[in-house]
RNA sequence: GGGGGCGUAGCUCAGUCGGUUAGAGCGCUGCCCUGUCACGGCAGAGGUCGCGGGUUCGAGUCCCGUCGCUCCCGCCA
């Protein structure tokens, strides 16, 4: 990473030499010791209703601090929710007046005292007399970054901006997201792969290969585990995924590219045609989406103001060039023939589908081989189109998928006539010379469906860590 | 790789036609405040206006270069 992007964390961080309540600069580094109560068990905050008039124990962080004359209020915020902790001041004030007097915000903290329910309190109508404190760690005054601050700001200090409810929302729906693909997968007898990172060559994805030092020779960072799940087809596995990072060395610059993501990908042996994948895909979306819906649908209508929509299965589907009349006959620009749709005609896509059929998705088909790498299946009737098709929801290509050629000779045929040098890939062409069923599949950006899910408008906000051309940390 | 936009306090931003001592809100520090809950009140600290060069009596403002961020296109998922 270049130093000047570094130098501002540095600079603040040099500026901050105040000293601390405690006097002996002893910010974010070590425990107080205990004043008042010893904890007992930890309570989570949303389980507080239940042990009204017990004592507890909270751990969480500081969210607010308010120090008036004769009362104290701490407000305590948790991976379930805040609460409140209430503590009248002594004449003088007491030890634990004092501890309190000298939180900061973002503090980690322990908390003893009994929970009491209290109208007057808004925060969930109960609150904790406050009888012990811990502060397990001093967050220095001023975090760097608010809830308004910009996008690339906020990732400077990921860990902090994370520690938002809104934000780890995200991550509790990739979760649940991630647990619902699976679920259907296992009951449908898929196996999971873990296939290499590290290779010889390209994997045919068409986009830029990262090169790595690899001893005394070379290896490239995979793009896609295309040519595995291939394998796995070869050798008899039937149904396979992948979740699983992918590396992309395009310099892209957009909200919805990134060098590292987390691919999901599919392969199903002895289909008839990509229509078979398709299939699959839509269901299983439908699924996840389900499964999203049931547990956070609220959450992320209040959170992101966006209505969760449980797709109908089949989705639209139209091939490549009727697209593009549509979109002609439709008043919009379209690209020409043996291109591909280009963001602006994807949009425009979606919304006209979304207007007409009332679907968000669309299934877009058979596209040309000059668009599609060497081993896409043609069509037996048409060699110029492929049994491909893209995935879009709300506009955004979600998935490129197609059934591939599993028949060796035709597949040296293909790859000759779009010039791919087959002596680095002799490998993945032997995968089909003992005996390959017929198999398709596809591969599934896990962030752009969080992505759209949510409502967010670039990728950054839905990856823990981002990764782009001019981003390799935190 | 091509094109557009933006860089001013810790954060978010304003800054007129080039004019004297660069502002606001939030945050921070101190004091005050009988239950706050976006608490409130008073006071204060905090700025190499991204960086370098130029034009000018005078530059945050205009010009050139450069770095960074961002969005769009290309590429892709």
């Amino acid at each position: 990473m270049n130093p000047n992007h570094s130098s501002p964390r540095t600079r603040q961080f040099a500026h901050r030499s105040s000293p601390s309540p405690n006097g002996d600069g002893s910010h974010g580094r070590k425990a107080t010791p205990w004043i008042g109560w010893q904890p007992v068990e930890r309570t989570f905050i949303n389980e507080l209703p239940r042990r009204v008039g017990e004592p507890v124990t909270v751990r969480g962080w500081v969210q607010t601090v308010r120090d008036q004359k004769s009362m104290q209020f701490l407000i305590v915020r948790d991976e379930t929710g805040l609460a409140q902790a209430v503590l009248p001041k002594q004449d003088p004030p007491s030890e634990l007046n004092e501890a309190v007097s000298a939180l900061t915000a973002e503090s980690a903290v322990t908390v003893t005292g009994t929970a009491v329910a209290d109208e007057r309190v808004k925060l969930g109508g109960l609150e904790l007399k406050l009888e012990g404190l811990q502060v397990d760690s001093l967050a220095e005054p001023e975090v760097p970054i608010a809830a308004d601050s910009a996008l690339d700001k906020r990732i400077d200090w990921r860990y902090l901006d994370l520690r938002r409810p809104d934000r780890r929302l995200i991550f509790a729906v990739q979760t649940t997201a991630e647990h619902a693909m699976r679920e259907l997968w296992r009951g449908e007898g898929f196996i999971e792969l873990h296939t290499p990172k590290l290779m010889s060559s390209a994997s045919e994805s068409g986009a830029e290969l990262f090169h790595v030092d690899y001893f005394d020779g070379d290896a490239y960072l995979a793009q896609s585990p295309q040519f595995y799940k291939q394998m796995a087809m070869a050798a008899g596995f039937g149904k396979v995924f992948e979740v699983g990072p992918v590396f992309r060395a395009n310099p892209s610059f957009t909200s919805r590219h990134d060098t590292e993501f987390t691919s999901v990908d599919v392969e199903i042996s002895w289909i008839d045609s990509h229509d078979d994948v398709m299939a699959f895909e839509e269901r299983w979306l439908a699924h996840v989406l389900t499964r999203v819906k049931e547990a956070h649908g609220e959450a992320i209508a209040e959170t992101f103001g966006v209505e969760l929509i449980v797709p109908t299965v089949p989705f639209p589907r139209v091939s490549l060039e009727d697209a593009k009349q549509m979109l002609r006959d439709a008043g919009h620009e379209a690209p020409g023939a043996g291109h591909d749709l280009d963001p602006p005609s994807e949009r425009a896509l979606s919304a006209l589908i979304k207007e007409q059929q009332g679907h968000e998705f669309a299934f877009v088909t058979d596209y040309p081989t000059t668009v599609r790498p060497f081993y896409h299946m043609r069509h037996p009737d048409d060699p110029t189109l492929t049994r491909s098709f893209d995935l879009l929801w709300r506009g955004i290509e979600l998935t490129t998928g197609a059934q591939r050629e599993h028949r060796y000779e035709q597949l040296l045929a293909q790859a000759a006539d779009k010039h791919v040098d087959v002596d680095p890939i002799q490998y993945y062409l032997n995968f089909f010379r003992f005996g390959a069923p017929p198999h398709g599949g596809f591969g599934f950006g896990l962030t752009r469906l969080l992505m759209q899910m949510l409502g967010q408008e670039n990728v950054r906000e839905v990856t823990l860590l981002y990764r782009g051309p001019h981003r390799l940390e935190p």
